[in-house]
DNA sequence: TAGATTGTTAATCGATTAACAATC
DNA sequence: TAGATTGTTAATCGATTAACAATC
């Protein structure tokens, strides 16, 4: 079985590369707090600084999409917050499955930026009995036996996964038998999926790991730079028990 | 005020990539798995399928770190365990505080992937007073009017900041002026940094929003491509009301 | 017109990958 | 030795960025 399009590189969908995808939603969120404030239009420098990345890389974003600025004004908030909304598909509804209603499943069903941007939690699904029928965030909570036919009538295509990481592959097998054809994993598994899936992954562990490897590079330079260095001729390497 | 190290292009660190540094976990977590069944060694073929990147990636990934692996035979599980958890500083101890303790900040303090590489839940910390003293992951919450006194006497230099996107810059600078200098932050909000501090994003919906995009691309594809798609000549653009 | 700002070009940089010599 | 597999090279590809012509 294949890995699917699992982290893979620039698939360029329509020509816009990956990495302007990834921005898209920070660009929109900026323009979504414009328009909270009735602000008619916004030029390259001031949106790119609001997004937190530089003017020339928001330009040459923005021309993948199209030509919606003017020169020597800026671009119309309201129309570029559409065109972006479009882009990402977010002019229609989606409904998401999650799957693994502990606390960090909770939190997601919680989370009011969920609904606000064209999602919408179709339904709730725990493997435990006794979850069955609670109500999380005003949801009652389904019983995963029942995920098949949740998937079907309510024509859902993105799932998220926040099992424990033994579940996670069954879960996914099963979502995406039932038609499912995104998934979103917190779980610390790698998910093998079928060509076609789209996989994308939350790992609280592996962020942790890449700001420790940053944080020590800081102490060590520090210190000299010694910290983190392979001994050396006559040095010994420590070995762990 | 500049933006510190957010989402920065690769500082080679010690001349390691940026890209590789973020795979090092993957690695790591994919050898862990296999000393636990007592796997001796393992060869990049068979380490890189584990991790689900390509075993040419994988071994140019190595490269950096050294050579610690031996042709003709593979890599040794325990030996390279070792050099990758102390490349990425997991063979210290790294004391984390999460500030917001909701259901997020919960399943955050819950998880148990933090103790068992190196990191150690400090301290929790909400802005609630009725949350203070609370148990939450065997650990009583503690107030944010103490923050400064919980990141001085317990040495701590990560910060997860898991409040509402309203309190996460504020929460964020008392953070960095206490000598936070690296941030995992969960709420939908860019921070603000000064120069020397790291911090690493995680946001639901954006990813949510990526994969809607890809959603909407198959979509399309299904349908003859024509979804998603600018208007042409004479076709109306349909703006919002 | 003068000033401002976009959209695009071209250079640069970093990441990926296949291929294979080195070597266990 | 023969077979296996690493470590490295070099080609390719994608992403970033500065600079500026186009143009409002």
């Amino acid at each position: 079985m294949a890995t699917g399009r699992q982290h893979r590189p620039a698939t360029r969908s329509r020509g816009i590369p990956e990495a302007t995808v990834a921005r898209l939603p920070l660009y929109l969120r900026a323009l979504t707090a414009l328009s909270e404030r009735s602000v008619p239009t916004v030029s390259s420098e001031e949106l790119a600084s609001a997004a937190g990345v530089n003017s020339a890389k928001l330009r040459k974003d923005f021309s993948y999409l199209g030509s919606y600025g003017t020169r020597g004004v800026g671009y119309d908030v309201e129309y570029l917050v559409y065109q972006i909304s479009r882009e990402l598909g977010l002019t229609q509804d989606w409904p998401v499955v999650i799957v693994g209603i502990g606390n960090l499943g909770a939190a997601l069903a919680n989370y009011g930026g969920f609904a606000s941007r064209g999602f919408r939690v179709a339904a709730l699904i725990d493997a435990d009995p006794a979850m069955t029928g609670k109500q999380v965030a005003g949801i009652a909570v389904q019983h995963v036996d029942d995920l098949e036919t949740i998937i079907h009538t309510g024509g859902v295509s993105i799932g998220v996964i926040t099992t424990p990481g033994g579940a996670a592959q069954q879960v996914c097998e099963r979502l995406v038998a039932a038609g499912v054809t995104s998934i979103l994993n917190f779980a610390p598994t790698v998910l093998t999926v079928p060509e076609g899936v789209d996989v994308r992954k939350v790992d609280l562990s592996i962020e942790l790991q890449i700001l420790a490897f940053h944080e020590q590079r800081k102490a060590a330079e520090e210190m000299g730079g010694q910290v983190g260095r392979e001994p050396g001729d006559g040095e010994q390497a420590v070995m762990p028990a």
